[in-house]
DNA sequence: GTCTATATTATGATAGAC
DNA sequence: GTCTATCATAATATAGAC
């Protein structure tokens, strides 16, 4: 089974190869997600994240070239899913309630950023101070998300669901109640004695925004 | 004006080294507050601090004998100073006005999470995984304020004027929407087009605040 | 109280064997 | 595709001169 046969055979071993290769860059993606939200990007070692993956450091450069590139498709990766769970399930509401999509959207919001704190607390981390990385954040993901939303929002409140005022604020108001709330979680435990991970806690949260953002939704 | 003078003539030269000291420690402690809120702790180094403030790094293990020591005399100033601003304005309305309270509250809340974005800032760094800070920070600073708050913010629901429900979580709700979000000021510039810097943009915001969290004092 | 010099360890990145 | 070995730099912390 030498690399020295037909074209045709060689395909199989580089194959294989490549499967094992993308277990690595899994690998290694998950360990650079946790270690960037834990510790931002200055925080973080390679070496940290070459043993949280529990592979050898010099692989991180072979497989992502440094550390900037890392971050990038570490973050990349979490956007893109994110993005991919949210159009999922605002497709499965029907356009012609935009109440009940508010409310769809508020739960999977919560959902999603208790499921995945590193979507916001990398987002925490580099909001800190400008960097090539906000921008390149800002750009390609949120910019693009926030635009959409707004808009949607904007409906909302010449509906009358929604408190008047600039949407854009209003938005970032509602989504740093979920998410910049859920990437507390440590820290509200110890203040406040709320635990996400206890049953119902996340349905509450989801239930208050509803209630305060879209006070006409309330009763129903 | 030798050092082996009478002790009563001792005290002149001991308050000057003592008054240059303390300059030094004020610019250590200035610079340790903002690297330690644009970087985290771990992604701090000394040195940055000691150029940032102007001296030369020995001096402070000098002065605050480690990197943590530093980080909490840092955090203990900007949390006292906080303190000390808080009560003062609150001392400036009506007991007996509890909605009134709620909304001087709120905007001195607002103006000091702009003035010193440093005090949310290090927070949501610290927040991001467990440390024996972010249990300091819990106890010492965290906690006492915020089980005042509390209270406070359940006598406004038990007379109509905030939305019923978790009164712990409808704070970290009003809280995470003014020093969280303001904490997220450089991302919403991006995202949203929405600059605190200009004027009357932070009064817009806690508007808003008021009218979502205290909707029956809105028209007032 | 302040400085220079330095010990020790950690870090990002690479070279080259296998 | 993976490993060991290594380089250059930067980090925390300290010792000791002034």
């Amino acid at each position: 089974m030498s690399e020295a046969v037909a074209a045709t055979e060689a395909e199989k071993p580089a194959r294989k190869q490549q499967q094992r290769s993308l277990v690595t860059q899994h690998k290694l993606l998950d360990a650079a997600t946790e270690a960037f939200s834990e510790n931002g990007f200055k925080g973080t070692s390679t070496r940290d994240i070459a043993e949280r993956a529990g592979v050898h450091h010099p692989l991180i450069t072979y497989h992502f070239k440094n550390k900037d590139q890392l971050w990038r498709a570490a973050t990349d990766r979490i956007f893109r899913e994110f993005n991919i769970s949210l159009v999922k399930a605002m497709a499965e509401v029907s356009e012609a309630d935009p109440r009940a999509r508010a409310e769809a959207f508020v739960r999977t919001y919560v959902r999603y950023a208790y499921q995945r704190p590193a979507l916001h607390k990398i987002i925490l981390q580099e909001s800190s101070k400008p960097s090539d990385r906000l921008d390149w954040l800002v750009e390609n993901h949120l910019r693009p998300l926030f635009d959409e939303v707004v808009k949607s929002l904007k409906v909302l409140q010449e509906m009358g669901i929604a408190p008047a005022g600039n949407p854009a604020l209003l938005f970032n108001m509602i989504r740093v109640s979920a998410g910049g709330l859920l990437a507390l979680s440590l820290e509200i435990k110890g203040t406040s004695d709320i635990d996400f991970d206890d049953e119902g806690e996340l349905d509450k949260l989801a239930d208050m925004i509803i209630r305060v953002f879209f006070p006409s939704s309330a009763g129903d």
